[in-house]
DNA sequence: CAAAACGCTTACGATTGGAAAGTAGGCACC
DNA sequence: GGTGCCTACTTTCCAATCGTAAGCGTTTTG
């Protein structure tokens, strides 16, 4: 906030920093952008949308997500078991707010790109 | 990307992703807010400015986002020594983008709370 | 002479993350 | 009837990362 609007209140600063801190997480942000992108998906194939995730973390990030009330999850009691998730509401909230960045970062990747080259230049040791 | 525009190419997406992986981290996005928020400061400001961080990882973060073009540096050869860091009209620009996240949260804090709660209530272990 | 100010830097223990193997349990195949 | 597969985890082990606390260098202040 702050810097787009009036804030004023610490202490819901302070809550606020600390939501942050928790949802401002590289993998939440990758499988918050697949599930907003592909809709409704099971385990392995949100495991295969987002490249480089360990199991431990996927599961790890997406119980922290439901327990968030970022997303929903399906269990269906057939075998092999089957386990979908979808983004709730609240999620769809958040996957829009993401959005601006998503398109900041495709938008400026080469500059930032160019300023990475340039401090390693610059920067021997 | 994705859920708000078009995408298409699979080199672009995974160079997004990777860029998100490094500039989505609760430090860099709490910093990032500051130095919206209050414009120029030093060093220790900062650190005051936000809550928790230590030392060690305002450096390391502050060097990231030097090397991402993210904000400036700049070194005044007095004792004691004094370091300005700035936003850049780049990090101006993520700053922004991150903007809609924070009102977000704001917003959707209680929601979060309550999502919490029920789904502490409802898991036992 | 001692302490404070400032921006780091280092050492070390705690937490987190990745890779790979294991689990459960019904079902297809030989 | 036994072997192995399918899926969504869970566990184990090891490496990388993080936080805490302390130290450093230089000059002013008491």
């Amino acid at each position: 906030m702050s810097s787009c609007e009036t804030v004023a209140d610490p202490r819901v600063q302070a809550l606020v920093n600390d939501l942050i801190g928790r949802v401002a997480d590289k993998w939440t942000m990758l499988i918050l952008d697949v599930l907003a992108e592909q809709g409704t998906l099971r385990f392995t194939r949100i495991g295969e949308a987002v490249p480089g995730i360990s199991q431990k973390m996927l599961t790890q990030t997406l119980r922290q997500m439901e327990r968030d009330g970022l997303i929903t999850r399906r269990v269906f009691p057939v075998v092999p078991p089957r386990v979908e998730y979808a983004l709730t509401d609240l999620g769809h909230g958040l996957g829009a707010a993401f959005c601006g960045v998503w398109l900041w970062a495709e938008a400026n990747l080469p500059r930032i790109d160019a300023a990475r080259c340039a401090f390693d230049a610059r920067t021997p040791g």
